[in-house]
DNA sequence: TGCGCCATGTAAATTGTTACATGATTTA
DNA sequence: TAAATCATGTAACAATTTACATGGCGCA
């Protein structure tokens, strides 16, 4: 039902192509919406039927051809009115590592080690690629992009918390090793 | 598909019936994975059909009767085998309020900061339930809670970071204000 | 010649949420 | 006397994921 207005958001700014909009997520979304262009092809449709968005077509002589969407007045309406009067509920996480972390006691410390190490090299890449699309939006000083930059901040700060974390899990449990 | 793993690693640690570990689920667990009970009890009889888990009834009188689960031989290696061989995702996160954040340039500073404070306040409730449930698991020194220290851990540092970040935005937007 | 990018969609399967259903005991 | 706790379940609905489906262009 949020999905909705993630997407009324990115399109507010700008009109972009469904498939726009599925690159914008997979980038810059990440970090606090997951989805998937099957769903969110769907929803595009739902709100032009409803008449939050308009499309306009784009014949392309050697690419295919593409749908440019446009916010309508309900739209910005609706998103306004979603933002200041709906109470939001904290995040809902999905975090199978943690169902790991959870279950650390029954695992040598050279296994939990391991499955540290991966899990800090993961983040360690997320980190760097958030760094510079976080720089790349603080250069273009266009005032569309305050949402960018402190939603890449957020995305900074959690790969930083994330690694911080399990650097603690290592020295915890070479101090309280496990069975 | 991640679930049946967090409820076999519950349960690996000592024998509970459904409704302790829906509460383990709403208490523990909210930082990194979120459950319903109609969800979980659904899982829990999976489980058992797939010989992960086997119960037994309590028979109770003034309270209704319980099933006890405790996690079978073949529970325990597929636990292990899911966390040593399965490769992780990162986590995936579905969190409202970032969805409005990246929508702030359309809103008044006023707006933003009566937005911010109220997330703050929850988090910092959140902040403090979790550092005390983090000090009762530390205060029990038994081998079987590393997993509960290590996770509430994870939980206090993630409505830290997310505190700060709000607070962050805030000092951002009073150099930067939106139109 | 195979992969990735551009570009859009539908169908099927799985997961997850909300509502329905019951009911005694304890606590405020 | 109303709400919360204990205790378990199913049904209906909504959301999400994975697979199916197509196809040209440019690059290595």
């Amino acid at each position: 039902m949020s999905l909705r207005y993630a997407l009324l958001g990115i399109i507010s700014k700008k009109p972009v192509s469904g498939y726009e909009v599925v690159s914008i997520f997979k980038e810059q979304v990440v970090y606090f919406w997951n989805s998937t262009h099957s769903q969110i092809y769907t929803e595009l449709h739902k709100l032009e039927k409803e008449e939050l968005l308009e499309h306009e077509l784009i014949i392309q002589n050697s690419l295919p051809n593409k749908k440019i969407y446009t916010i309508t007045e309900l739209g910005k309406k609706e998103l306004i009115n979603w933002i200041l009067n709906h109470s939001v509920k904290p995040a809902k996480i999905k975090d199978e590592f943690l169902i790991k972390a959870a279950a650390f006691d029954i695992l040598t410390i050279d296994e939990i080690i391991t499955l540290l190490d991966e899990v800090i090299a993961r983040e360690e890449r997320i980190l760097s690629m958030t760094k510079e699309w976080k720089e790349h939006f603080t250069k273009e000083t266009s005032k569309q992009n305050l949402g960018a930059i402190i939603t890449s901040e957020y995305g900074i700060r959690y790969a930083e918390m994330y690694v911080n974390w399990c650097k603690w899990v290592k020295e915890f449990i070479s101090s309280n090793p496990p069975v």
